[in-house]
DNA sequence: GCCGAGAATGAATCCATCC
DNA sequence: AGGATGGATTCATTCTCGG
């Protein structure tokens, strides 16, 4: 297991690889949070199979052309199930007791994840909606102005002093170098609940925003993604110092 | 099928009964809008008695502790699920063509009611968030802010001129007849997408807010609801003339 | 630096066409 | 027949840029 990069100082590490063959050799994690490949994308099977970008930016967007596609966001709903149920078994072998999971997901692919995070062995604690506040309008009927997050526990939830919002209000980020790339106040939000017993576990880090969340609030962290553009995006963003919240 | 209440020139209809007795009478619905019993509580209670754990204890004593939550409903969530999909049949073969379905659930049920949302036949279109501002805090967790509409259609969606906003803040109404009474500026955002081509119906009435808001809107209703005491409350609230919005 | 107008954008969605 | 492709559509918010 050799780390992609590696912050020894903060505690940061980045594999580039399949999470499914990473996560066996790690431990001591306090919490798993992540934005896993949705797999989402349309009602109809054509659509999902699309490629990323076709599936989720505007078709006259000019996005188009700075923005990469990524793989593994093709699983029709049950193997998403069983794979979903994988990662989060190996992730919760590697977290101690008391560990906190919070995956993101759409509203398409909400009830499935529910159903693979109690498959994995975590025990589900809710769900708490990322409000966008407007999304793409359609008419006659309720536009999705949300992203979800589901979250659980490694047994019995560990109290301690924080009360995380049960709802989250932030506009979508403008400049992004990964489609499906959250503003850091969104994940600052996520990491609320995770309690100071270990490291944060990202098996789906993208550009990093996890991991640099991580950083500024003081937890050391440990990133894999399997594209290594976006290891190399997230190593540079990781070598900043802290910043101030 | 005798009327609990009738107003004729409204086009509003109190039946008093069980939704499932009374579905099979009726016709011309453009819009199911209701706000079922969630738990499983009342008629549907599953053998509570058994002791969760026992049944699934395993020998590997590390997931014990994760078992309590996963299993405790299982029962329950499985008649639920049955109950849901029938009702929500029932309400469908009374709907038309391009009828919008919208059912308040909370988040522990949520994925159950999709499911049957879909086994009822309707097109499951999505999720939307209402927003109680203020959930009770919770140590070292999210707080359950917010409560959903699973939403869908009967067949192709019927466009026409709204955008109704897909998520919906206001808080919890003070002054309530019925443990469940949501505001009634909630009710008129879920009466947003159904088209003006039939009549709204809500299945388990309670204390006749959907209704309310639905004459308000000038919508012809129908309302079921198997306690006589709020048939008797819902009465008399509709009886009131339509209120300016 | 502030303000207002105009342009761009969105983990979309649906459908007609084309292979 | 069924999968793949491309275009049309929507508006509140955010961004850009000029005055």
């Amino acid at each position: 297991m050799r780390p992609y990069y590696e912050d020894t100082k903060a505690g940061i590490v980045i594999y580039h690889g399949d999470a499914l063959d990473v996560l066996p050799h790690l431990s001591g994690v306090a919490g798993v949070v992540t934005d896993p490949p949705y797999s989402s994308g349309g009602a109809f099977r054509g659509d999902r199979t699309n490629a990323t970008l076709a599936k989720y930016i505007s078709t006259d967007s000019s996005r188009q052309d700075t923005l990469d596609d990524f793989t593994g966001d093709n699983r029709d709903q049950r193997s998403f199930m069983a794979w979903a149920a994988l990662w989060l078994n190996g992730a919760r072998n590697a977290a101690v007791p008391g560990a906190v999971l919070v995956s993101f997901i759409d509203w398409r692919q909400l009830p499935t994840l529910t159903d693979s995070v109690q498959a994995g062995g975590w025990v589900w604690r809710g769900i708490a909606p990322w409000s966008k506040k407007f999304g793409r309008p359609r008419a006659g009927g309720f536009s999705s102005a949300c992203e979800y997050i589901v979250w659980g526990t490694k047994g019995p939830l560990h109290e301690h002093q924080v009360y995380p919002p049960g709802i989250f209000e932030c506009s979508a980020e403008g400049d992004r170098e990964h489609i499906a790339q959250k503003p850091e106040a969104v994940m600052r939000w996520a990491l609320q609940p995770v309690p100071h017993i270990g490291s944060i576990l990202d098996p789906f880090m993208g550009s990093g925003t996890t991991l640099r969340a991580a950083k500024d609030m003081g937890f050391p962290a440990i990133g894999i993604e399997m594209s290594e553009k976006y290891c190399e995006i997230a190593a540079k963003r990781l070598a900043q110092e802290v910043m101030a919240l």
